[in-house]
DNA sequence: TCTGTTTATTGGTACGGACCTATGATTTGG
DNA sequence: CCAAATCATAGGTCCGTACCAATAAACAGA
């Protein structure tokens, strides 16, 4: 049934583990010892503690050494670390998101954008541009910016039937490994206002973000403008010590 | 020399391959695999992955399979996953950054503040007000609301000495690990004008953070309202998966 | 009754070995 | 000369074991 067998054992245990967790058992609930498990599932210690640490990272049990391994609070509905979802935010407050596309271009880039995305300013930059809404309101407009030579295949069509995270991972092999955000707020400008439908110099929120893969090199860089009077941005991290 | 000597390897490996690595190495370099760490100094190789990975999570180094492990580039100077300190980003910009307490006091939360501390409404609930100055021009109004049944013993005395983070973990022993925070723009009230010396309406930006310890329990709820023309917030952190 | 000690349990650290998988260089066969 | 097979090396997974350190309950002695 299960289609990828060369899966590791840990990771198996950390889906299982986490169902689990999830349909049976309540907060601050005491979960069995690592060794307990461990001789019921006939593996080893060190694979369960692998799988606890994976579901500890993500925020599902805490440990108190010497007590044992607890239920986190499931007070968790944005998982931890996970990049901004304009969709899913809206969904959760029940409201039907959509994008529209605006703008896709290759153009070169001017300085500031160059060695945003660390290219040479005589390479080329794919330019996405959406307006989002939710119930057809309209919420923000983001701008994204790719570099042309990770993303050289990148189709307007291929954007149409998936996210562009999911495609930068699936097609072009870059996946997100660590993001940097700023958020300031301003007033929109003209050009906005209209796509925005607010009223000239209305209050808005403005986030960067660029993203950057595991060899720490810029894979994007995304500018937002959303609504002052209707958006709010969350985020939501752990803090290592 | 080293007062703790009950440290684990691990983490001495980890600020010995931390410093070398920032002092001696360059981005992308090579360095030895974790066989020859493990040889050369005499330990085994489960410590010098345990300490490897540490590295990676910081972001310092970065693996790949089937090749080795490599540095990761230097640009990292924000640390990662690590809570906003203002103090630190004005002083990365050259300006002297100065907070000011403008109220320090014991109340009962209404109903929304008791439910974000989750206490119940006739529990006491801590309120520090500060004004926060970067070379003497107003910045940022913050409000930080704390469950006083977990800080009992807080002075004014103690905040002047030592920063609030610092208090809670060496005096209460309450420590940060998971923080969730939200940003919104809007137009600044008349009040906070006359504290940040600007017009009223203008813009600001209202970030606002709930700050968890291990048990999920939130130890601090903390409002900003900070200029709109002056101020961004930065945030970084590495995405899992 | 109370306090200090012992003991069992739990997670944390550390070891050494084994094998798998991804990668790249080397060798081999055509 | 080039493509396929081989091999060495790297990190990734997994095992069994041992001992340390924090916690809490059981126990002992005053």
């Amino acid at each position: 049934m299960n289609e990828n067998t060369t899966e590791p054992k840990y990771q198996k245990l950390v889906k299982q583990m986490k169902a689990y967790i999830q349909e049976n058992m309540k907060t601050n609930q005491k979960i069995l010892s690592e060794r307990e498990i461990a001789q019921r599932l006939s593996i080893s210690r060190y694979t369960v503690r692998k799988a606890l640490d994976e579901l500890e990272k993500k925020g599902y049990i805490y440990k108190v050494h010497g007590k044992g391994t607890f239920v986190s609070e499931k007070s968790v509905p944005t998982a931890l670390n996970e990049i901004y979802s304009f969709t899913e935010q809206m969904e959760q407050l029940g409201k039907k998101p959509k994008m529209e596309l605006l703008e896709f271009k290759v153009f070169i880039p001017n300085q500031e954008l160059a060695s945003k995305l660390h290219v040479a300013t005589q390479d080329k930059v794919i330019k996405l541009k959406y307006l989002r809404t939710a119930d057809d309101v309209p919420m923000m407009i983001e701008e994204t910016y790719l570099p042309y030579s990770k993303f050289p295949t990148l189709t307007v069509d291929a954007l149409s039937k998936n996210s562009l995270y999911s495609i930068m991972k699936t097609e072009f092999n870059q996946s997100i490994h660590v993001v940097s955000e700023s958020m300031r707020a301003s007033l929109i400008s003209s050009n906005e206002a209209k796509l925005l439908k607010v009223e000239d110099g209305s209050p808005c929120l403005n986030v960067r973000r660029t993203s950057f893969n595991k060899l720490n090199e810029p894979i994007e860089f995304t500018s937002c403008i959303a609504r002052g009077d209707q958006f709010v941005y969350n985020c939501k991290y752990i803090h290592q010590d």
